[in-house]
DNA sequence: ATGAAAGCGCTAACAG
DNA sequence: CTGTTAGCGCTTTCAT
């Protein structure tokens, strides 16, 4: 009933030429004689032909269609990260298949669909592979690579911020502001991600003499981080320092400290975030350490790019980092003017301005 | 080089039986012996195999695969918008391409890149569409659908909030509140939403004799929206009440009439937002015209389908909303409370509870 | 430079 | 219920 797009064929016959000679003239770089193309063009032109890209996939054995597979698009870190995935995947000449799942940690994003779909590679956002999922990809050899995530199975490529140092710097700069109470939201317990910005916190501490932070979980999100927060404030002595495992959570944390604890951030209080989002850095004042989202993603693509082309790269790439100083907390000694942001003199976390490969 | 998964050949092949045969045990309902099955599922399973869908949508006409093109990721409520179409389209058995675009406004969503890839349906988000492309794509019957969008050349069908009410009735609220000097910050101004925003508070304000607002173009962008701020209190006499013509905007106005120009809001300000995203709730406490984003996106898969199914719908779907009080704005009289948010009893703007096709 | 022919992996009548 | 056959629309040797 509906009347079917023309094909190759119709092309072909229109232009009085076989359909290997339409095909070549959509193929950068074949030989076609210049009359045969103008022919093709005219004929292609006047029924509006384009090259059904469903039927070229399978031909070729592969498709130019990368799979992105994300949760928890309402934080705003996740949502830009995507973003500058699809745009750059595009810029690549590769299409975007979305995989958008509900659960939080390990959630199996809907790999049987995923596999299905014939990806040409596959990035996971935020999520965790579980680690029979590792082994179906690498066993159909679909390459995969991790954002904001890693496994120690070297079942995919990883990029991360450098979540241990940044968190680390956090605790250095939270007790340079003579804070003596800490605390900590994490997010989901099972994401690496979380681990390794409360280890990293913790460790510095602890290296430091202060006080142990006190701990709860706030799962990534927003309404439960400041559930988090007030059960945090219900106790004796409530922290002075409170570092949230991201700006999602880090805001809605400095929300409620200061419209129903009457906290006033920057004098009695500090409550500081990881990756600066927009939103971290217009409407809250957050002082956060921030993620250079737009190199994650490209190093994220050029992974992925690599391993279709063969080249078997693995391993964990940790992308540098920066703490930026705002309204969010004190401001201790140290702090200086640069390209519009303040910065901490003693954030020496991330020396390598490119970020480095570590093997796991 | 790299093995190919296995085909539904091998699979006929060590089952023993004809690839038909494989083919309808994948096909839901289709007339396969137990004994059969049995055969094929063995053998799929001990080979590992998984049907190509790319073959599949080849060869049915159809790949059950919807676009959705987007821009402004960076915007929680088009993060969460696409969350929830992606979402939803999962559970109706639908996968996801997905176009990110630059561009603001009528920014063309690479369509040729779209048409190519032959999806069943295309679900545009905040994007215009031009007119000759929407001329194409029912030229080549692929059902549009425009969310939070609207055109008039009936190309596509459009689910959209009640802008022009809501905005008529946030009007209303700010005059109870007792404000006098009016402010609007608008987005792009291409853009039906912003208009209809713009206009229907602008009528409001009008109808009651209230002064009419100074305008601002925010461009739909949270830096943008902050300089728009500061160049409407820039003025003699500055506005004590704003109207943002989407959260995002809204919520980055708001730190800089606070924390900038020491502005309390709820006191000697309202700022009032459109949206409702969770960061407008949570961080900012803000006043604002709440969307209902799951409904949006159900109404715009429902549409889809139903236009894939051939039953030719078209207009504009218009889904009421309703105003939310939060500490942003000062309170009149008239507010109380309803499942566990402050509502304004005179917001009467969207009678219908489902929503209200309108012809355009 | 061009065409013929053989696929890519799967589906869909149609006979049996 | 099952196998045969003919596509779906495009690519890619291989000759010419």
């Amino acid at each position: 009933m509906p009347p079917r797009p023309p094909s190759i064929d119709s092309v072909a016959r229109i232009a009085g030429v076989s359909r290997s000679a339409v095909s070549r003239a959509y193929t950068p770089g074949a030989s076609v004689a210049p009359a045969t193309r103008a022919r093709i063009d005219e004929a292609a032109r006047q029924v509006g032909y384009r090259p059904n890209l469903l039927a070229r996939s399978l031909s070729r054995q592969h498709s130019r269609t990368i799979g992105i597979a994300v949760t928890r698009l309402d934080n705003p870190f996740n949502a830009v990260l995507l973003q500058q995935l699809a745009l750059g995947l595009r810029r690549a000449g590769y299409g975007v298949r979305l995989f958008v799942s509900q659960g939080d940690d390990d959630a199996d994003p809907g790999m049987e669909e995923i596999i299905q779909h014939r990806v040409d590679a596959l990035i996971v956002c935020a999520i965790g592979l579980t680690s029979t999922l590792g082994e179906e990809c690498k066993a159909l050899n679909m390459p995969v690579v991790m954002v904001n995530r890693r496994t120690d199975d070297n079942a995919a490529t990883c990029i991360t911020g450098d979540n241990y140092a940044g968190s680390a710097c956090i605790a250095r700069f939270l007790v340079a502001c003579g804070h003596r109470r800490f605390a900590f939201i994490g997010g989901t317990p099972g994401s690496s991600t979380s681990r390794d910005r409360q280890a990293g916190f913790t460790k510095a501490l602890r290296e430091i003499g202060a006080t142990p932070p006190l701990v709860a979980e706030g799962l990534w999100d927003a309404q439960v981080a400041a559930a988090a927060t007030r059960t945090l404030f219900a106790v004796p002595e409530p922290p002075d320092a409170l570092f949230c495992a991201n700006d999602h959570m880090a805001v809605a944390a400095l929300a409620v400290a200061t419209r129903d604890y009457g906290r006033v951030a920057g004098r009695d209080l500090s409550v500081v975030g990881f990756d600066d989002t927009s939103q971290a850095a217009t409407i809250a004042g957050l002082t956060t350490y921030a993620q250079p989202v737009a190199v994650l993603a490209e190093r994220a693509i050029a992974a992925a790019l690599a391993m279709i082309a063969g080249e078997a790269a693995s391993g964990t790439l940790i992308v540098p980092g920066h703490l930026v100083v705002r309204g969010s907390s004190r401001k201790p000694d140290g702090c200086r003017h640069h390209a519009g942001e303040t910065v901490w003199e003693a954030d020496t976390a991330s020396p390598k301005e490119t970020g480095e490969w570590v093997q796991t």
